[in-house]
DNA sequence: CTGAAAGCGCTTACAG
DNA sequence: CTGAAAGCGCTTACAG
């Protein structure tokens, strides 16, 4: 391809003059500038960003690390990240973790080689390594939908996953259920703890019962909600609610109840956490607690933008509200056994 | 951060050196490589991926355009392409296009202007302006899902859409089908165009009314297969099947149906196209045309593997097999008025 | 086995 | 308004 030397060649000038005015420098004529712009199509000139951000010490990149691309959840997120930042000049690139140690690590290591010039971070694995990578990081970052590791001072922005538990375990419990179990996460989610710890604060202030047996963890898939669903009614086919962990599993907790006939909410009620889009399909009609996805991945991208702009700025945290969207999956318990 | 010269210059050896260490050239010697590793932990230095880049004239970096990294069928797609592409050292840095023509071509100077070493390529807009740019592109691409434009000669990788149609329309047809609607994509699809185009021949090789009332284009989501599929039914409350030509519009179709109590398949039948993991959720069970989806993505990875390696190579395209997948969305004819 | 030097393609003070 | 020169952080013949 073309170079820089090319187009001054051709032109019969410096290539300080066509850097200048490239970039549309005040102080080089119309008539230049001019020359340059017609020389670049002629030639089907680009400047190299390679060297460009070499000197200049910015790319205009920055990395996105997310769990899984597919999972509707963070591509929205993603959505919201890419777009604010795309309004500013900035390319995202997606760090397609798979929830794998090694890609977040190595994640991290591209990110340094390649000088983006700054980080949002969604990792899973949060382990001695990965935070001493973080420690020595040379560009701002901040947390999505993910908290901050203790010794580190990034900001995050999440949802206040305990409260919102309580939240859905108030609507449960107002609308008369005693009988209720959990589908949670993987034991070692951050998030999926908070969850259950607001499900269980909740069913012992009430006086409930929920004893491990109530409780079933370990995935976050549809199929997942299914099987911890089937394994939660053979012990206990007295539950007239379920609290879900999120969208995923309750989904799949619905799906056995519908294979088993199991009306839904008659008999059983379901809740679950997210808010997809899926949620509101016709045949799952599934009550919720919203994350605003949208507004925490745009604002992610306003404190990394503040951070780029001033290296000294370290933002606070935020926590967004959640909010309860009702749908069929829950009725009052009135009715049942 | 630390640089190759303070590596050189903590060592009191020569940058060469230092460089040479860092990427195990055969000879230097192993204690001065087990120095200069010492020291990269020390400084935790990182070689800059920049500098590299410019100089070797290789980024392992790939490109992939993407219509809609949030559609199943596009992220299931990416994933295959990156984790073929990740083995062989390459990050693949995704263009999120969401269909934006500008985005399309922007993506395409940002990949000319990064350096990037390949790219695979799924555009909606084949404008001049963007063959254009092809034209004149600097490396090897690989079209996927997607067919080459005229004047063009690189690869493709996709599916025979028409030939799937016919065959989806044969499996309607076998069923003792004769009125039958199309629910179809936006008119400037090559892909909605192919699929109907397999419906009108079949049905008109079969005598049967295919007239423009029996067609519904326009979309690709689950809201505008519900709304096709109720402009459909007022117009031929005597179809019993539907085509729809891909599988989020069939869910829609379905949506609709259900809602309006009209028993899926008795009374009608719904086939798609695709095989999303949405099409096997219990109460959709949605009959489908499978497009092989990993072993496209990572078949285009290959390809450009290929062509980076020689650049005088030009493979031919590939169309891949789809395969029929019965689920419970299509019955039989016969039972119906 | 190691080092000095040139060069990748740009930008940016500095001088005029 | 324009140009010559230095430099960003590497790699790679070339010479020893």
């Amino acid at each position: 391809m073309a170079n820089i030397k090319d187009i001054a060649k051709h032109l019969g000038i410096s290539v300080s003059t066509v850097s200048r005015a490239m970039n549309d420098h005040p102080d080089v004529s119309e008539e230049t500038k001019s020359n340059v712009m017609q020389a670049v199509r002629a030639l089907n000139y680009r400047p190299n960003a390679l060297a460009k951000g070499l000197i200049q010490k910015k790319t205009f990149t920055i990395g996105l690390m997310i769990p899984d691309i597919a999972d509707p959840f963070f591509s929205e997120l993603g959505d919201a990240v890419e777009s604010k930042l795309f309004e500013h000049g900035y390319q995202v690139i997606y760090g397609n973790t798979k929830r794998n140690p090694a890609k977040e690590k190595q994640f991290l290591m591209t990110a340094m080689e390649r000088q983006y010039d700054g980080l949002i971070l969604t990792p899973d694995h949060l382990d001695e390594e990965f935070v001493d990578l973080l420690t020595n990081l040379p560009m701002p970052a901040v947390f999505l939908r993910r908290r901050t590791p203790p010794g580190l001072s990034m900001p995050f922005i999440d949802v206040d996953h305990h409260r919102a538990a309580l939240d859905a375990m108030d609507h449960l419990i107002g609308l008369g259920h005693r009988h209720i179990g959990f589908i949670g996460m993987p034991d070692n989610s951050f998030i999926g703890n908070e969850r259950l710890r607001g499900y269980r604060e909740r069913m012992e202030l009430s006086r409930l019962p929920c004893d491990p047996t109530h409780v079933e963890t370990g995935g976050r898939s549809i199929r997942d909600g299914r099987e911890a669903m089937e394994r939660l009614y053979a012990r206990h086919s007295e539950l007239t609610a379920v609290f879900a962990a999120n969208d995923l599993l309750g989904i799949g907790a619905l799906e056995w109840l519908a294979r088993r006939q199991i009306p839904v909410p008659q008999r059983v009620s379901v809740i679950g956490f997210d808010n997809l889009n899926l949620a509101e399909l016709h045949w799952i009609q599934l009550t919720t607690m919203e994350q605003p996805r949208p507004r925490m991945g745009s604002r992610a991208a306003e404190l990394l933008l503040r951070m780029m702009e001033d290296k000294a700025l370290n933002p606070e945290p935020e926590l967004f509200d959640t909010k309860l969207i009702i749908r069929g999956s829950c009725a009052s318990a009135s009715g049942n056994a």
